[in-house]
DNA sequence: TATACTTTGTGAAAATAGTAACAAAGTAGG
DNA sequence: CCTACTTTGTTACTATTTTCACAAAGTATA
């Protein structure tokens, strides 16, 4: 990870940030158990983090427990969402409704964040004007009237590789910030927007090695996680 | 990363694999381009990875380049598919034949593999006995049956996170290998097994923290790749 | 063959991330 | 209010990962 994040003078990795958003989903969990106050060591309890960074993971941000005690659930929830912006809703627009992305126009993951896709484009004659999960496909030509209408700032790209780059420029031309990408492409954006890649199939090809070499390496944890 | 990876005496980390993956599908595409032999520098042109390190994670596994030259492309392609063991093909089973279960036996990212799905099951009676590009939808109770039958190592997890580690469960006893979990929870698994997860709702999550810091955090290096 | 240039492979150094240890702060019970 | 116990927040330490620097090996040209 060659990136580091500063924030108030403290840097950490993006991968707190990560961890940050999977603390949050145990901590939901744990609300709809009744329970109202915990310790780090029950937090990470299903989780593969230790208590100690569960704690540094949040020190970054502030001191969010009570000593002797522990976090009280409902409080930690909110600022963990507060850290990572949930409390805002972003509107979040899908580009390439194929497979993967009407799926993704479906996902109940997604369902569960504040933030939603509320518009969905491509550029197939035959899909444009269909209704997908109640969300209705636009033509890619009027990406940016739409996006500058709505104010979108987030832009998930489920386009093939081959045009993806081309989307991008066109994205950060309308002033995006954040690109979750799912085109099993790198692609270049200037400094100031984010992306995160999703790459389905370098992650299942990392796993035949695991699965290969089983017997042949040996692992200080086994867990490949 | 808590783990290590050791293979003869080298030890190095589960990223070098990831990055392996991706050199893999560079030079797939430059050897598109009819480029038969080429340098570290412009192999990683435009991947996010510096020319030392890729040296370095190959040099992991031998040395495959000839100084003053450079790689042949189409050794390396063979070199890197053999270490990853893409040059044995893995039959794969997927399990949740839901909207993204369906979504990934469409996705033509997989279907440049060597590897490929080759069943599905699912627990819900609408779903079992569909037909989804070309693989039919199996009961869920023939699991053990089909998989010790078509001898499967690897298994994609698209159920929903509360019948994830259930799921996981059986798979151990069938003496799976590797898991590719979509499901949002972190899964326990014994030593020996491998899984990688690809958490959606935690990488659009994360992104909005880079989103709504945008102008108040600094970063070493921009992209938060 | 000598010289200038290119590029790999790798050990050493620097940067980063994760772990451990513990003081500080709180609770509980007599 | 004193003692024993719990749990956080943070500093110091350890391990890992990445970058740097350069020798080794090759090419090309005169």
């Amino acid at each position: 990870m060659a990136d580091k994040i500063c924030i108030k003078k403290k840097c950490f990795s993006p991968d707190v940030i990560k961890r940050l958003s999977l603390y949050l989903r145990n901590l939901r969990k744990i609300r709809k158990e009744n329970i109202t106050v915990i310790s780090s060591a029950k937090i990470i309890e299903f989780l593969n983090v230790s208590a100690e960074q569960f704690r540094k993971d949040l020190s970054y941000f502030g001191g969010f427990g009570k000593r002797g005690v522990g976090y009280k659930v409902e409080k930690l929830i909110k600022e963990i969402e507060a850290i990572l912006g949930i409390n805002k809703k972003w509107p979040i627009a899908l580009i390439g409704a194929g497979k993967l992305g009407t799926a993704l126009l479906k996902f109940e993951g997604f369902s569960k964040l504040n933030s939603r896709i509320t518009c969905a484009f491509d550029s197939d004659k035959g899909k444009i004007g269909k209704i997908i999960n109640g969300i209705k496909i636009e033509d890619i030509k009027s990406l940016g009237k739409i996006i500058k209408e709505k104010e979108i700032k987030i832009a998930i790209i489920t386009a093939p590789p081959e045009k993806a780059q081309g989307i991008v420029d066109e994205l950060v031309c309308l002033k995006i910030r954040g690109i979750l990408n799912f085109a099993p492409v790198i692609l270049k954006i200037p400094d100031g927007i984010f992306i995160s890649n999703v790459d389905m199939a370098c992650e299942l090809e990392s796993l035949l090695f695991f699965v290969k070499h089983k017997d042949g390496l040996v692992m200080t944890e086994t867990k490949a996680q």
